[in-house]
DNA sequence: CTCAAAGATCCGCCACAAGCG
DNA sequence: GACGCTTGTGGCGGATCTTTG
């Protein structure tokens, strides 16, 4: 297998290209977030949006279909152009990239990420075409690199300055990101071995996303049963939206066709969708503007399908590149360097908006969001059930998440006022302690059909895929969510993508978030999140084990004896419940098997007497966790439970602890309608907290919006405010993030974040106390500190500040990389912060060895420098743990020096 | 190398709606 | 237009094969 990657350059673009060798021989692969309205398409409301023609470089006129069916490359990129194209070479060739560096056009980057194997001969239509004198667009003088004969850039230049961002010659062809990126440049490897009538099909992509690819069309049904072995082959769904056979990936000439005769309702919109597909049929029609118009039909991936031989044409630079054929032997050269041209980012939407705020003013996906404001408020009514088969591509859709007790999750924007609609945005998010980010091996999947009531568009947000469905004043701005089911892609080729460290084994969780942009007066707005419970995906675990879904109290004294009911799925008459303790660095130190009331048990509802704790003189709150286990290995997650001390006038005031911080935290959920025995809604206090840092964030734009803090409402949810409660200095005063800490899991691991400065006064981050914030990349497990290198402006006493980073672009939220985009705000250090970064489920110890106490890590410093790095570890996994004491060891040397000094 | 678990794919059934006679 | 049959599709449940640790 070959894996392809673009380059980091392109940030959140990261797709890997995992292709058989067999079936890769050259391909342009990409893909591309939006939309791109203005290629080949055009909005037939908006003038300005008008088809644009595409022409012909020879004729100057429309491509036939003739005349496009003889192209053998599947699509292009509309905006090939200085600022968009790049260049990737070989990895391993530096005699190419060297001559690459020396000749490529400004402004083309060549990425070393590239590996490939050599080419193969696939598509003889393609290689027919490439041939043909009419695709000899460019007889600029070609250029060869030296015993890479074939390899080849091309930039399609061919079209008018109007659509100069258009495509010559291509077979449109989708690649998707979530889908498998197998690229099959041999999407018909040998027509004349298919049905005849496929020949003039242009498939969809083996992997498309199924949820994105309008359906391609069959146009004989003699077809379908040369496709599918199964008595009831014609019967068997053939939607290309779902289930497709490992043969037709291998062989995407089998692809079924769609021929719905119940067109989803929204199919109007489907073409709108990003990961468009063409038939041949109508690829001209798409590529012209013709009778579509529909502005979606953006292909997203360029793949070559002939073993031609290819040269650059650097001189044409940024006007005109152009992947020339030449009549070089292959065979003879065997050290095919191919090239990739990588896209540009398009922000230009696929899908009509429901949500008006461009892509580039709205938060990343992996920031922390809060779920309310004073004035806004986004809760889910109904919660998804525990349990959801994802599906993946070669399977057919398994339907929309669904609510516990039928029906389908419920989405309400409170507080809004407005007349206008909102777009509710729906993604699939992660669902382990970790902050909140969209999930790398889960997508959404758009669900439309008879049983789909609601209207739903699908974007593309830096590589996530995010379904939009309007919030309507006329439905009370509630939302049913019975449009999103999930999708599993493949954890290999997830794996492979460049900067991904998230492993997907066992990675089975996810929430369904769901976001807000809610416009305000001046062009700012509010952004709201709310997520999900989690959600277990795999199939397995559905059947096998069991699931505390709900536990109908979470705390007794230290003697137990109580009864607790346990709600939940896969319950048996087997079912055990452990009560364990670990200690902070993940020792169990303590085990109880309850006793079961087996008589009243049900498959989903236990009862349990709670067991006596193992000391019962203890004068604190103790927490442990429990869990259900109906054999080896399939036990559930862990859930939590505290036990009280006795009530004692002996009972001696502790500090600040981690139970008073519990009980604070306890709070945030109960008013947000969270469960408060789901160890998640704890993390959404962290991700309060986290907005507590972005408000620090400066110099950013704000954004929206006024808060109150007199609000009580807001003072028990905001982060600012419950940093207030908190007393004095944060991180004199680590509860917030204890707490959050000990109520996670313990098969979890979590850094959690913390800043603050110590002199910092209660309330809204003052100015000119340069907080600071450590914070944890969502996907590489970088820490990355913002600082503030310049007094905050002073924010109003009675104001909280949401505030998004100045410049913030796609191309940097979504690179998923800590060290690019956010750079900006990466600045200066501060004068004096301090850090508390607090992990769980550590592995690694004894790094540093001034720790107070076992599995701690800590380090203070006091005076100007005032700085205060607290790191507990408990079974961390070692990768993880590796990132986070880089910093860490960074953050302490950085301390140790100013100690010194 | 073996084994078990988990991942990925395949098979087939059911319900329902639309097309058609 | 009603009816019944056929077909297409979505939505599963479960089995099986493959991969991974």
């Amino acid at each position: 297998m070959t894996s392809l990657y673009n380059d980091g350059s392109f940030g959140e673009d990261l797709r890997p290209v995992t292709c058989s060798d067999e079936d890769l021989e050259f391909a342009y692969l990409f893909e591309y977030e939006p939309p791109c309205s203005d290629f080949a398409a055009g909005d037939q409301d908006d003038p300005n949006l008008a088809p644009h023609k595409v022409l012909s470089p020879e004729s100057e006129q429309p491509f036939s279909l003739e005349e496009v069916s003889r192209y053998s490359i599947k699509s292009c990129s509309p905006s090939f152009n200085e600022h968009s194209t790049e260049v990737l070479s070989a990895y391993d060739n530096q005699e190419a990239r060297k001559f690459l560096d020396s000749t490529r056009p400004p402004g083309l980057a060549v990425s070393p990420r590239i590996k490939i194997t050599p080419s193969h001969e696939h598509y003889n239509h393609g290689q027919d075409s490439l041939q043909n004198p009419h695709l000899n667009i460019s007889p600029r003088p070609t250029l060869t690199v030296p015993g890479h004969d074939n390899l080849a850039y091309r930039e399609p230049q061919c079209l008018s300055p109007a659509s100069s961002n258009s495509s010559t010659s291509w077979h449109s062809e989708s690649y998707s990101p979530w889908a498998s990126p197998c690229v099959s440049p041999s999407s018909v490897q040998n027509p004349g071995d298919l049905c005849p009538r496929l020949q003039n099909i242009h498939t969809a992509s083996p992997r498309t996303s199924p949820g994105t690819s309008p359906r391609t069309s069959l146009t004989d049904d003699s077809c379908v049963g040369h496709r599918s072995p199964s008595p009831r082959a014609g019967s068997r769904s053939t939607s290309p939206q779902g289930k497709r056979t490992y043969d037709m990936y291998r062989n995407p000439g089998l692809m079924p066709v769609h021929r719905s005769r119940s067109p989803s309702p929204h199919s109007a919109h489907e073409d709108h969708t990003i990961g468009a597909h063409y038939t041949h049929a109508n690829l001209p029609d798409a590529m012209n503007g013709f009778g579509s118009g529909q502005p979606g039909l953006v292909p997203t991936k360029i793949v070559k399908t002939s073993t031609q031989v290819y040269t650059l044409c650097p001189e044409t630079h940024v006007e005109g590149n152009y992947l020339m054929p030449c009549d070089q032997d292959l065979e003879s050269k065997p050290a095919v360097e191919p090239f990739f041209v990588i896209p540009p980012m398009w922000s230009k939407p696929l899908v009509p908006n429901i949500c008006s705020i461009p892509v580039a003013s709205l938060p990343p996906l992996e920031w922390p969001i809060p779920n309310r404001t004073d004035q806004y408020e986004l809760h889910i009514e109904v919660q998804p059930k525990p349990h959801h088969r994802a599906h993946y591509e070669t399977e057919g859709s398994r339907g929309a998440v669904k609510a516990p007790m039928g029906g389908h999750p419920v989405v309400q924007l409170h507080g809004y006022r407005g007349k206008e609609q909102l777009g509710l945005q729906i993604f699939i998010g992660t669902a382990d302690e970790r902050i909140l980010k969209p999930h790398a091996f889960y997508q959404v999947h758009r669900i439309t059909g008879k049983t789909v009531t609601t209207t739903s568009y699908e974007k593309i947000i830096n590589g996530t895929k995010v379904l939009e469905i309007p919030l309507e004043p006329k439905n009370n701005m509630k939302a049913i969510i019975d449009c999103a089911g999930i999708l599993k892609l493949r954890n290999a080729d997830i794996e492979l993508r460049k900067g991904e460290t998230d492993v997907g084994r066992k990675n089975t969780r996810v929430r369904l978030v769901f976001r807000v942009h809610i416009p305000q007066p001046g062009g700012q707005h509010v952004s709201l999140q709310v997520a999900s419970h989690p959600i277990e995906c795999s199939q397995r675990s559905a059947h096998e084990l069991p699931m505390v879904e709900k536990q109908d109290m979470d705390s007794c004294s230290l003697l137990g004896g109580q009864q607790m009911i346990l709600t939940g799925q896969n319950f048996s008459s087997d079912s055990k419940v452990i009560f364990t303790e670990k200690t902070q660095d993940g020792q169990q130190i303590w085990e109880m098997e309850a006793t079961v009331d087996k008589d009243k048990s049900q498959p989903s509802m236990l009862f349990v007497e709670v067991p006596s704790y193992r000391d019962t003189s203890v004068c604190r709150p103790v927490k442990v966790n429990f869990y259900v286990i109906n054999g080896k290995r399939k036990r559930s997650q862990p859930q939590h439970f505290t036990y009280t001390p006795l009530p004692s006038p002996s009972i001696k005031t502790e500090p600040i602890d981690e139970y008073e911080a519990d009980h604070m935290g306890f709070a945030v959920p109960q008013i947000l309608g969270l469960s408060p025995h789901s160890y998640y809604h704890n993390q959404r206090s962290i991700l309060h907290s986290d907005n507590g840092l972005i408000s620090s964030m400066a110099p950013c734009q704000r954004l929206s919006s006024s808060l109150p803090s007199q609000d009580v409402r807001f003072q028990q949810q905001s982060p600012a405010i419950i940093y207030s409660h908190a007393g004095k200095s944060l991180s004199g005063s680590p509860s917030l993030y204890q707490q959050t800490g000990g109520m996670m899991p313990d098969s979890h691991r979590s850094v959690l974040v913390h800043t603050g400065s110590p002199a910092q006064s209660v309330g809204p981050i003052s100015a000119g106390q340069h907080p600071s914030i450590i914070q944890f990349s969502p996907t590489n497990h970088h820490l990355v500190r913002v600082g503030d290198p310049q007094p905050l402006p002073a924010p109003q006493p009675d104001t909280q500040q949401i505030i998004y980073c100045d410049g913030y672009s796609p191309q940097a939220a979504a690179a998923h990389s800590p060290t690019t985009p956010q750079a900006h705000v990466a600045v200066a250090q501060p004068l004096a912060y301090s850090t508390v970064i607090q992990q769980q489920s550590f592995v690694q110890k004894g790094q540093q060895k001034s720790q107070a106490t076992p599995g701690t890590q800590q380090m203070e410093a006091s005076g100007d420098g005032q700085r205060r790095v607290t790191v507990k570890e408990e079974n961390l996994d070692q990768a993880y743990l590796d990132d986070v004491n880089e910093i860490i060891r960074k953050d302490l040397t950085g301390v140790h020096a100013r100690g010194q000094t």
